[in-house]
DNA sequence: TCTGGGGTCCTAGGACCC
DNA sequence: TCTGGGGTCCTAGGACCC
């Protein structure tokens, strides 16, 4: 065996999806779940992820609970626990790194690996190694991936959607043709609806076709995501690995949906102020403030209106963003029309604390404030994220309660609380925050 | 899936400057 | 006042992802 330049994988990199990843934790979280159909997104009252059981019975993702229900009478149905989640997520990207320290953490159950170059250090051929990778990732997190061996991200995202679950698809240069033929555009990683319906406008209707084209025709009619698209499905790697995991955000955005819709300003502005709070508390943990922020409505038929608000000062503070808000906020709202949620963006982030002195002493209250903020999110980490909010919120939050008390809204506390204890069963290392 | 929630990046065009 | 050429920055909106 050599160990030089591969041809068949010039470059060598894994795309690893964990399986029905949120079903997968909580029977790995619960053994005796183990061979039942599950689902989880009880919060949500529709399917947002279900075991292969559930899926055998017809169970499909974005499915309404009542439904699934109807198919699958005996299907045990589980609200979404994110902090679980999460820690299986961690473990994932660390048994993948002990492979190789070039790994990216694209999503909760999935991330890419560069294994390029290592065959010599496992004794092992690319395919054997991610072989092994997924005995590991199997035998250890106790639930099974599919993976994806190819010369770009691209295509081995191509490989480990080839089959599942618990497949390991190898997709050496030469044979990508093979995978490309049948395959349609929409199915490919970054070309969304809109790309493939120009495509199919131009008789291009699989992603063997499109990567067919020709460059110049490529170069002429698409933007710069589909043309590294299109280099990529040929073999030639642009879209690098992203190595440097999240260490912060450019935008913290929170968004509800209520039920019944409303046309109350009153009300659609006390869900903003619950909408901001949250944005807030989620951006002083990561120790962010926000300097332009973005508030929208969603009326019936989808449509966003909105506007974007300058702060006069750099804040995580909701009362300081709810008051430059407020008056923006009858230039959006047009009467009687019915809207069915509402949504904040905190955009232009950057390190709180680095804020500039001003001449009104507004720093000063400022920093007053965020000792107060800083004992309410001491008593949302022990007690629960909405045991103290802004009256301004008090509408939304009594709302939520209401639909609380008839069932649609879980008890994220007790989530809190069952992450906790998955931690502790599992010995597993809480890296960081969630 | 007639529609949940949270993100990122790219691009065209206007404002403004020399 | 009408005319060149060129740069940067910002903004809005589009597209895509999980």
């Amino acid at each position: 065996m050599t160990w030089g330049v591969s041809q068949s994988y010039p470059r060598a990199v894994l795309h690893i999806d964990g399986d029905a990843f949120f079903a997968s934790c909580e029977v790995a979280k619960d053994p005796s779940l183990r061979g039942k159909p599950v689902i989880t997104g009880k919060e949500r009252g529709i399917v947002s992820a279900c075991t292969y059981e559930a899926k055998s019975r017809g169970v499909v993702r974005g499915m309404k609970l009542h439904e699934a229900k109807r198919m699958c009478p005996d299907a045990v149905i589980l609200p979404s626990d994110y902090e679980t989640y999460s820690l299986f997520s961690t473990r994932m990207y660390a048994i993948a790194r002990r492979y190789t320290s070039s790994v990216e953490e694209y999503g909760i159950d999935e991330c890419f690996a560069d294994i390029t170059g290592l065959r010599r250090f496992h004794r092992l051929s690319y395919p054997g190694i991610a072989a092994a990778l997924k005995r590991a990732l199997e035998a250890e997190l106790g639930m099974t991936f599919s993976i994806g061996l190819s010369c770009t991200k691209t295509l081995a995202k191509i490989g480990s959607k080839w089959e599942k679950p618990s497949g390991l698809t190898c997709i050496p240069l030469r044979e990508a043709p093979r995978f490309l033929g049948e395959l349609s555009t929409e199915k490919v990683w970054g070309i969304g609806p809109n790309t493939a319906a120009f495509l199919a406008h131009h008789g291009v209707r699989t992603a063997g076709q499109f990567a067919r084209k020709d460059e110049a025709w490529v170069r002429a009619h698409l933007a710069k995501p589909a043309r590294e698209t299109w280099q990529e499905l040929n073999g030639t790697p642009v879209l690098a690995l992203d190595l440097e995991g999240r260490a912060t955000y450019r935008s913290i955005s929170k968004t509800k949906t209520f039920t019944p819709p409303s046309a109350d300003p009153v009300f659609i502005l006390a869900q903003l102020s619950k909408n901001v709070e949250n944005a807030c508390l989620k951006a002083r943990r990561w120790h962010l403030a926000t300097e332009s922020v973005f508030f929208f409505v969603k009326t019936q038929d989808f449509r966003y209106d909105g506007c974007e608000v300058k702060l006069p000062i750099r804040t995580n503070q909701p009362h300081e963003i709810l008051a430059a808000l407020r008056p923006h906020v009858p230039k959006v709202l047009r009467k009687g029309v019915l809207y069915r949620a509402t949504g904040i963006t905190l955009g232009a982030l950057a390190e709180e604390g680095s804020v500039q002195l001003d001449l009104f002493g507004t720093v000063a209250a400022s920093a007053a404030h965020a000792k107060v903020y800083a004992s309410m999110d001491e008593i949302a980490a022990k007690y629960g994220k909405h045991t103290v909010y802004l009256g301004s919120s008090a509408q939304a939050m009594r709302h939520a309660a209401h639909e609380g008390a008839r069932g649609e809204v879980p008890a994220r506390a007790r989530n809190l609380f069952k992450g906790e204890t998955a931690r502790k069963r599992l010995n597993l290392p809480l890296l960081g925050e969630v």
